[in-house]
DNA sequence: CGATGACTTGACTGCTGTCAACGTGCGTGG
DNA sequence: CCACGCACGTTGACAGCAGTCAAGTCATCG
């Protein structure tokens, strides 16, 4: 099953964390049933969210993390502010947070959109600071998944300084595949929960390069792709592209 | 003062950090003396790092983390290794730390190496993790370095995102000019640290790209630049290069 | 079933990477 | 102190790749 399918991976019983198919991400290790009560309390559980759906403004203050727990969104400042196009910094699948980079300055620095139907739990921040003074486990956690995030955010950074069309899509793909596989699901076949003018925005390319990078990658055996659903084949090719020599050895003819 | 410190900003006395110009970046606000000077005991003092310096290994444990004290970093992936080219991810200055991405790995992602003399703090972070768990302030500090570094990171995806080699330079300049801001120096007048090739590493372009477009900026009055030295004259219409129009009618000069 | 928006594809232009030569400052060693 | 070598930076020529404009097809939704 992919992880964009527009179902909800689960549909959100009466039930806790302790039943979410994404409690190895979210919740801390090592909790007693005691202190994962006390968590639970805290977060108030999910509603789904219709595509389109702005979770969150640029400039709105910060007062709750939110946990994608089903769907995906996008982070990304619209066209009319930042510049002269929409700017995507990042999307985010279930089990990611919204709202770490936010901590710091108290206000969220950019918006956020449901990609498809979402469901989202939001954790108070306040009070799940001061139930971190108490859990020391929790109080790790947040700090392995912020340094996660991090690391995360480097790895994108480093795919976007590729040259070329290619190589970034490439890169785009394969990161797509891993994240997952992190999270259990096939890194070889999955749905893009965004568009390709998402993914353009995102890479700093034209919607039509890619939709003409995915049509060149279908006939160079690399993937199959129908609509969203994409089957990578060529993943050893694939890894070659985003990793490696720049643009091939240059058919130089003279 | 040591013996070998050649430029640093504070030449680094015997004192602690309540002496260290960057002490509003690192030490965190509302510790008491006693607090701090157990802080303190924790940290080993600076040596000085002579240019090239490789500071961290990729794959190397990761058991202290490393706040730069004078000089400049980057943080990178040699041309060997993940592909055809030297990746640089970030540089690093004053008041930036080292290693944030590793404590959820357990170990170093990337390579880092001093681009001039450089001197940095080592942290070793399991004492600090223990300090931590007595002194709130102290954690709260790190949970909004965190946070402060994944925004800037966001920003850095950000800027990368932009079209057009002109766009990710003016972007990348002007991120400069905040973060020297941020630590009270000019933000119009600066000392770059890296080479133009760095530069380019960084941005996904040619080092020739790089300095043709230092060469054009300079003739369309948007700064000053003789070396390494750079004084940011267009600032509005840097910022509109960075933000806006994808690359405008180019006021070509013959 | 029609309208709307997403996607694909084509033609053309221009930016930017490549290759290459040259100038220049700095460090090294004499 | 000077000469040399070398890495870095600049500039030019050229070609390939990707952005722009635009037309056309196709799904999805009302």
């Amino acid at each position: 099953m992919a992880p964009g399918s527009r179902s909800t991976l689960i549909s959100v019983p009466g039930g806790g964390c302790e039943t979410c198919a994404l409690a190895r991400l979210c919740v801390p290790p090592g909790l007693d049933a005691e202190a994962l009560g006390r968590l639970e309390r805290l977060i108030e559980r999910p509603r789904p969210l219709g595509r389109g759906t702005v979770l969150v403004r640029s400039g709105q203050r910060f007062d709750a993390l939110l946990a994608v727990h089903s769907g995906a969104v996008k982070a990304y400042i619209p066209a009319a502010a930042g510049g002269g196009r929409e700017q995507v910094i990042d999307f985010r699948f279930p089990g990611d947070l919204i709202g770490l980079e936010a901590v710091s300055l108290g206000r969220h620095p950019y918006w956020v959109q449901a990609l498809e139907t979402t469901t989202v739990c939001r954790i108070p921040f306040e009070p799940l600071e001061r139930l971190s003074e108490e859990l020391p486990a929790l109080r790790r956690q947040l700090l392995r998944l912020m340094s996660r995030t991090l690391a995360r955010e480097e790895r994108e950074i480093l795919g976007m300084s590729k040259r070329g069309a290619r190589q970034r899509l490439a890169a785009f793909l394969l990161d797509l595949a891993r994240r997952f596989r992190e999270r259990g699901y096939s890194s070889r076949s999955f749905r893009l929960a965004m568009s390709r003018s998402d993914i353009a925005a995102h890479l700093g390319l034209d919607t039509a390069t890619v939709s003409r990078l995915f049509t060149a990658f279908r006939h160079e055996g690399l993937l199959a792709v129908e609509r969203k659903d994409v089957r990578l084949q060529g993943l050893r090719r694939l890894a070659d592209l985003a990793g490696h020599v720049p643009s091939r050895p240059a058919p130089r003819v003279s």
